[in-house]
RNA sequence: AGGCGCGUAGCUCAGUGGGAGAGCGCUACCUUGACACGGUAGAGGUCAAGGGUUCGAUACCCUUCGUGCCUACCA
């Protein structure tokens, strides 16, 4: 088979993908004779395109998967995505949005239809788009959080949880986004810090004569103030204390209290408190009982409690509004610039408004405790492991998590309420359940209505099923009584009445938590549960540590009784050259699709690899990419001199003891070795640039510049006794080469696994066994001879002698073998050395006019017959002679030093001596050789 | 404010208690029978600064400066 001149990524690619799906390849092997290997993939929003991010991360999980497989492990590797609720109900809106539509016209399920025909057409792309990286996924255990199995896998764990008092309702301030219509936890807001203003607002007290100045960045939310607070010990306000204000523009008597929480060299040091929309206030108005006003609604305007004259008005309308009519009465006192962060969607970066609602959390006390303790208990390993300080961190000031969402694309809260039926206080609890319509509704006399609560509404003529599917919000609070189960209830256990379904949806990482064993079929009681749980390893970034892997933990020990998996591998994030994160507003971001097309997948996935070292972020440039298709290239071209002599490959196995094996061969096999033990050892503990760089310098600078180099010679004769040895040699290396970098680079091995070595079965199915020995006695003389050709080329560069000139190199030797091992290769060290004439033995002398080269245990001349430009090489000996007296200053300063001969370990001692020594002989040659150039060649 | 990291060759980055490495770039020479996407050689660094521990510090500790991220707060 001919090789093309040089290597052609497209040609190959997806030729191999598909023969490899084809063939089952990526299912786990049921033979392996090795332990199960198993990743699941984090899934990827199903909305998403693939990014850096994800090609990065999905390289790293199918090195490993790969490499597990030629260590004859069974591996699975299972890919899938998630739903992404927010994001994707977000879409779906705005594509309705352009047909003039709305959800709540549409209707809840006929929405849902529509999402799910969104995805059926678009969702999930991403994830086939790993397969251009080569991701060898068992995509017949593809999976998505909003499957069958995995929504049952859901079910029974809101189900268990609610039963065991673990999922409670609260009535709390929640980050709510008025864009989105729904509640966020914690982690899914972004902060950023804005410029705003602080506005110095003066609130009047009782007494006609006083006012407090009160300092705050929302204005509008003052139509909610219940108190005003002072610090407890701050003089000039003390007497204030417990006085009442009157509230500008609503008239409200509110009182001053008196809280440390209150800073008082901020602002005037008098504080608004509004405990129903901030965070802090909510806290303060707890502790000091105050009444929780309203005054915004979920779509983020004004509400009926701000007052006839705000209600309805926008958020930022009515700060507007307020502002005008406080100056009107002369209550404005100023305004100044105001830096502050500001909480925003991480969906659609719309500011986050604390709202005062109805939500559903999961207690995670006890939950995260154990989570911290299995980490503790290195159950886990988080990899680097300066990443377990921040998971402690966070775990010990974690807070409930708020899981109910107000959106429709999701897993339904399997909770009902029945109207019929009363609370534990006595009450009809329709009476207290509210709809919001999203318009208008006509009742059956031609009157509007747009809201009330579920009991008046019935009366006004309403189905049941008209409120629900009329109703944009649904308050339910916390005394309606819940019913839980894992089916579905027609009617209400109690008294047999109509029952209403909790509106909301669960938040989507609800799902991922369970990822690790829902995807593998729990609750079931499977054979992939029981062969691949706990997983092996999850590869993820550090930005969804607290978001994904810290619930994962919790759930995993929750349900399963042990942990979702060993190690977490934690990458970094992709930045672009300059270091900046990847952003579509930023314009910097690189699409790896495109990268694939330019360099081909083995390039780009090999450049991720070589770029992720440990603990640092990962900048991203292309220049490196297009030197790794260099590094391929080197390899393809190897390939082809390989081929010329493919004819005369005995296929014989060989190893470094074989008597007939030529000094080159039985080094590479044992740098071989060498390489393979180092690329092992770097991906058992996930250092993937280390492995790569491996590879990389073994195949191009051993195997190529050195190995290839010193076979010619016997491979261009004929007649030569080691031509057969060398060839098998050089084959075998090949081979083992191939499998190293196949977890890398798996196109192209696989392509010149099939045209090279001809193989009838796949390099995946391969399997590398274990390591020849290493012969250091073949490394050591094989360091003489690179020493002694390194030293003569080197003598050529500096006295700029053309590579086409042929010398003769006169060789001292200093022992015995270093002589025989000369003259065993004196044929290929003239071809390595470029010499016509090589004279080798204790008794050489130095010819006049020669160049020299001292090396240990060795002296190199080159004879030059007079061309020898004397000062260039005076002035080259004495560089080397100054090198060498300042390191023999410095050992000596140590050798002398009774501190260092004292303290420092004995070999370390003995290394220094031998340094010193081999030195001091270097030094006395080289001066030997000045002397005879400035006497004898001048 | 608290926490974590980073600062090593022109650039991008590895690295280690015993006088620093790679890739790219640069300089010189070379179309030598796999490869110019190549070969050979070379130049280039007070390992941010200061202090400490140590026989010995680029590495460990402290301080400072610069820089990035995370968490919290910001009335």
């Amino acid at each position: 088979m001919e090789l093309k001149k040089s290597y052609s990524p497209e040609e190959i690619e997806d030729k191999w993908y598909d023969a490899w799906e084809r063939n089952g390849y990526f299912k786990p092997d049921q033979d392996a004779e090795g332990s199960p290997f198993c990743i699941v993939i984090p899934p990827p929003n199903v909305t998403g395109s693939l990014h850096m991010g994800h090609a990065l991360n999905a390289t790293l999980q199918d090195v490993l998967s790969r490499w597990k497989r030629l260590r004859g492990h069974k591996v699975l590797w299972l890919p899938g995505t998630d739903h992404a609720g927010i994001a994707t109900q977000n879409v779906v809106e705005r594509e309705l949005a352009k047909e003039g539509l709305d959800r709540h016209r549409l209707g809840r399920e006929e929405f849902i239809e529509r999402v799910w025909k969104w995805k059926a057409d678009y969702g999930g792309r991403i994830i086939h788009q790993l397969k251009k990286i080569g991701a060898s996924c068992d995509w017949s255990h593809e999976r998505f959080t909003l499957d069958d199995g995995l929504s049952q896998a859901v079910r029974e764990v809101f189900v268990r949880l609610f039963e065991e008092g673990l999922i409670y309702r609260d009535n709390r301030l929640i980050n709510w986004c008025p864009r989105c219509h729904t509640a966020l936890s914690d982690l899914e807001v972004e902060y950023e810090d804005l410029e705003g203003k602080l506005y110095y607002i003066k609130y009047p007290l009782e007494d006609g004569v006083h006012y407090l100045t009160v300092a705050t960045t929302r204005p509008e939310t003052m139509l909610g103030d219940t108190a005003v607070a002072v610090h407890p010990d701050d003089e000039r306000y003390r007497r204030f204390i417990n006085k009442v204000v009157q509230l500008p523009l609503t008239g409200r008597r509110i009182p001053v209290i008196a809280d440390t929480m209150v800073d008082p060299t901020f602002g005037t040091g008098i504080v608004k408190v509004t405990p129903a929309h901030d965070f802090n206030d909510e806290a303060t108005g707890k502790r000091h009982n105050l009444p929780f006003i309203n005054v915004i609604t979920e779509d983020g305007s004004m509400s009926p409690e701000a007052g006839e004259r705000y209600n309805g008005l926008d958020r930022y309308a009515c700060r507007k509004k307020v502002l005008d009519d406080l100056k009107e009465l002369d209550l404005l006192e100023g305004e100044k610039k105001h830096s502050h962060s500001v909480g925003h969607c991480y969906r659609c970066k719309t500011i986050i408004e604390p709202l005062l609602t109805i939500q559903w959390y999961v207690r995670v006390e006890t939950l995260a405790t154990e989570a911290v303790a299995a980490v503790k208990r290195k159950e886990i390993n988080i990899i680097p492991d300066s990443w377990e300080n921040n998971y402690f961190a966070w775990m010990r000031d974690i807070k409930d998590w708020c899981i109910s969402r107000q959106i429709w694309w999701g897993h339904r809260i399997p909770v009902w309420y029945c109207p019929d039926c009363r609370t534990d206080d006595g009450i009809l609890q329709g009476d207290l359940i509210e709809h919001i319509f999203f318009e208008p509704v006509k009742l059956s006399d031609g009157a509007m209505i747009q809201s009330g609560t579920y009991s008046e509404l019935r009366r006004l003529g309403l189905s049941k099923e008209e409120i629900i599917n009329n109703s944009k919000v649904i308050r339910i609070p916390k005394s309606v009584i819940p019913v839980c189960g894992r089916e579905d209830p027609k009617v209400c256990p109690n008294c047999g009445g109509d029952v209403i379904r909790d509106p909301d949806v669960l938040d989507t990482w609800f799902s991922s938590a369970l990822w690790p064993f829902s995807t593998l079929g729990w609750p079931g009681k499977t054979d992939d549960l029981q062969t691949f749980y706990p997983t092996s390893v999850l590869v993820t970034g550090f930005d969804i540590l607290f978001f994904w892997v810290a619930r994962m933990i919790m759930m995993g020990l929750k349900f399963m009784e042990e942990v979702p998996f060993r190690d977490v591998y934690i990458h970094a994030l992709v930045r672009d050259a300059k270091g900046q994160k990847m952003s579509k507003s930023k314009g910097n971001v690189i699409d790896p699709l495109v990268m694939i097309d330019k360099y081909g997948a083995d390039a780009f996935r090999f450049s991720l690899a070589a770029f992720a070292a440990q603990g640092r972020d990962v900048r991203f440039s292309e220049e490196r990419v297009e030197g790794y298709r260099h590094f391929i290239n080197k390899i393809w071209n190897a390939s082809k001199f390989m081929l010329m002599y493919k004819g005369s490959w005995t296929r014989l196995p060989v190893s470094p003891a074989d008597v007939g094996l030529d000094l080159g061969s039985k080094w590479v096999l044992s740098r071989l070795s060498a390489a393979a033990e180092e690329v092992h050892r770097n991906l058992e503990i996930y250092r993937f640039n280390d492995a790569a760089n491996t590879i990389y310098q073994f195949l191009w600078h051993e195997f190529c510049d050195w190995y290839l180099e010193m076979s010619k010679p016997l491979l261009y004769n004929e007649e030569s006794a080691g031509r057969t040895g060398v060839i098998n040699c050089l084959y075998f290396v090949f081979e083992k080469m191939l499998q190293l970098l196949h977890p890398l680079m798996p196109f192209v091995t696989e392509e010149l696994w099939n045209t090279v070595l001809d193989k009838d079965y796949s390099i995946m199915t391969s399997r590398y066994g274990g390591d020849l020995p290493r012969d250091f006695d073949t490394e050591q003389k094989m360091g003489y001879l690179i020493d002694a050709v390194t030293g003569i080329r080197n003598i050529r560069g500096e006295l700029n002698i053309s590579p086409s000139v042929e010398l003769r190199a006169d060789i001292r030797t200093a022992s015995g073998d270093v002589e025989a091992l000369f003259r065993e290769n004196s044929e290929i060290f003239k071809k390595m050395a470029r010499c016509k004439e090589v004279n080798i033995g204790p008794g050489i002398k130095r010819l006049k006019g020669s160049a020299v080269s001292i090396k240990n245990g060795m002296e190199i001349y080159i004879p030059m017959e007079g061309l020898l430009d004397v000062a260039s090489e005076v002035s080259r000996l004495e560089k080397e002679i100054a090198k060498v007296e300042s390191s023999l200053a410095f050992l000596n300063k140590k050798l002398q030093n009774d501190d260092f001969m004292s303290n420092a370990p004995r070999e370390v001692v003995e290394k220094e001596r031998i340094k010193f020594d081999d030195l001091v002989k270097k030094e006395q040659k080289i001066e030997e050789n000045l002397k005879l150039l400035r006497s004898i060649d001048r």
